[in-house]
DNA sequence: ATTCTCACA
DNA sequence: TGTGAGGA
């Protein structure tokens, strides 16, 4: 795994990254201040972004299509703590390590149904049963 | 020509 | 989220 390098370069400005979105300038900064992303600074203060901060801007933007705001993109989209997930399930104890884990499960389900597109019938699931993770 | 921050007749 | 001001 060495080109992760590559991917995560500073290449663009914000101006490049907006014609490869679709996004406008004001959403991208605004995503960057909730830290859905968080892109290389020039010397300058001038934004460069990464293949990587591209491509989370693209799931980004199909999670707000399916009418997910900003903290439901946080439980979906994490990569501020990979091994977070793991770190949680590890220190807690038996009965709380029991809801902890189907709290993972559920949240790697709702990732993979919100990315996959999957069950059109049940948009309901994404309002209601998601709504659990906004609040909380 | 571009991008940045800030603020809202 | 849009948009315009004022500076870099």
């Amino acid at each position: 795994m060495g080109d992760e390098i590559r991917r995560n370069m500073a290449l663009f400005p914000i101006g490049i990254v907006m014609k490869l979105t679709d996004l406008t300038a004001r959403q991208i900064r605004y995503y960057e201040q909730h830290e859905l992303i968080m892109p290389a600074r020039t010397s300058g203060n001038q934004r460069l972004f990464s293949f990587n901060d591209v491509e989370r801007l693209l799931e980004i933007k199909a999670l707000i299509e399916k009418g997910v705001n900003i903290a439901g993109i946080k439980q979906v989209l994490n990569p501020v703590s990979k091994e977070s997930e793991e770190a949680t399930v590890l220190s807690a104890d038996s009965e709380s390590k029991r809801k902890e884990l189907s709290d993972i499960q559920l949240h790697r389900m709702l990732k993979q149904q919100l990315m996959t597109g999957k069950r059109p019938g049940q948009v309901s699931l994404i309002q209601g049963e998601l709504s659990r993770f906004f609040t909380k």
